[in-house]
DNA sequence: CGTACAATCGGTCATAATCATTCATCTGAC
DNA sequence: GTCAGATGAATGATTATGACCGATTGTACG
């Protein structure tokens, strides 16, 4: 009966998923630019905003709208990730060569760690372990990655689970390999961390991995915190940047530890 | 049940295997094309949508369908969570007031539970135990609330987590009240889902809570999905909007389920 | 500092497409 | 023949859309 079938539109509300890619991916998008790239009026353009807004994946601005910097609204993570962004990337990419498709992998909480999974989305046939609420994130969206989310009590600053529910996940998992972020490297002190509570949920982490990869900046090496976490011997791999010091590696390196220097 | 086989070249079920596919090879479909590829009338094209989607095989959308499960960005809770948004809302307010400071409450996964979890961000004192991802990333910053993620393996479809993991890590917590969405409730058939393998999880949900609080817009009431999760006596109090089927609400209460008119 | 101008916003309204529901008809099975 | 399920047409309800208009906001200019 009815033939209209050719209309290039995207009727509807799925109309609005592709706006919302086009935002997250621009950064700003305005009115006459939604109008122009689906062939619609300024109304539905308004409208199709003002739901997005309303379910909080937008922010409305006068001309048009921006990301809502929401799920991945971290507050201490935010700040720290853009401190020495360019090494947490070049790290994140010496981690990422470590790792085969088919593989299990877990990933810690840390602003390095998530530079990895980013790496990771397009990854196909690998199966994600992580307590890291930006990581799951990162990658809930990748078809190929199978995610195991840890659960835990959410510990909102640096938005990773912890906790005894943490740890009796973790009893029921196996990694191929362990990549974590850490406070601080040293030698003698080993791995720790400034927050007490976390220390247990980490020793937990350790125990489900085969091959223990440390990720840190050069920020991290030679300093100690105050939380033992567990002694240097627990690592079997380190990756840094180059701006760590010579005897830090050397040192490492005479205890046995694998350091890669990105 | 055999079916017939008639005038048109594709019976019945067959055709909707036929309609599936095209669905998934072309992304979307609309119904005038349906009605053309097949030769049927419009009424039996969206007949054979309605089956696919109560299967949880497609997404209707508005003008035609779009497979369920695809790779790219926020999945069919995007396309459904606008739908009865009016409606949602509503229900979700009537939920918060049944919630007091001090208690602790289980969020399920669904549109309407998600539109509750944003009226709770302000609340103090409050613990939110919860499987569901966008419920975490909305309280994940609420200071007030302590957030407990239960973990498990992500269904990148709805984004929340099921399986094994879950269900060990609900057998460690209780909640005063659960808040789930759910498919479809009738009085017979009590609560059904769409989607099998979450089943064992839903009911393990139900187990951790005094008092289950059901929440579902008009849309899906007297309705009967595939999948079994409990009989209707496990619900205690129902909580839908004003559209509802009046006799449906009277039935309800007739087996001792409070029903709640927002 | 205030005014004028333009852009943008939020609302109403009418229109057309789409949807859900009802009812009558058809087909094949028993 | 009777029956159940499937189908198609018709109907009223719902939704999406675009045009219009007054209100609001931002900005340039005197």
């Amino acid at each position: 009966m009815r033939t209209n079938a050719q209309k290039t539109a995207f009727p509807g509300p799925d109309r609005q998923g592709l706006i919302l890619d086009l935002i997250n991916r621009r950064q700003r998008v305005s009115i006459a630019e939604i109008c122009e790239a689906f062939g619609i009026s300024e109304a539905t353009a308004r409208r199709d905003l003002e739901a997005l807004d309303q379910r909080g994946l937008i922010c409305k601005v006068r001309g048009g709208a921006i990301p809502a910097r929401r799920a991945p609204a971290e507050p201490p993570i935010l700040q720290r990730s853009n401190q020495h962004l360019e090494e947490k990337q070049r790290i994140a990419r010496a981690a990422a060569a470590l790792i085969q498709e088919g593989e299990t992998v877990f990933l810690g909480s840390g602003s390095t760690v998530l530079e990895l999974a980013r790496l990771l989305r397009s990854y196909n046939n690998l199966t994600v372990i992580t307590n890291s609420l930006p990581v799951i994130n990162e990658l809930a969206s990748s078809g190929g990655i199978t995610l195991v989310g840890l659960g835990g009590v959410l510990r909102s600053t640096e938005l990773s689970f912890i906790g005894h529910i943490t740890e009796q996940a973790l009893s029921e998992v196996r990694a191929d390999k362990v990549f974590i972020g850490i406070h601080a490297v040293d030698v003698g002190e080993g791995l720790t961390n400034a927050y007490l509570p976390e220390t247990l949920t980490d020793r937990a982490i350790l125990k489900i991995g085969r091959e223990i990869i440390v990720l840190a900046d050069h920020s991290k090496c030679g300093r100690v915190s105050t939380a033992r976490v567990a002694p240097i011997n627990a690592v079997h791999t380190l990756i840094t940047d180059t701006g760590a010091p010579q005897e830090f590696v050397e040192a490492l390196r005479q205890v046995g530890v694998r350091v890669i220097l990105a």
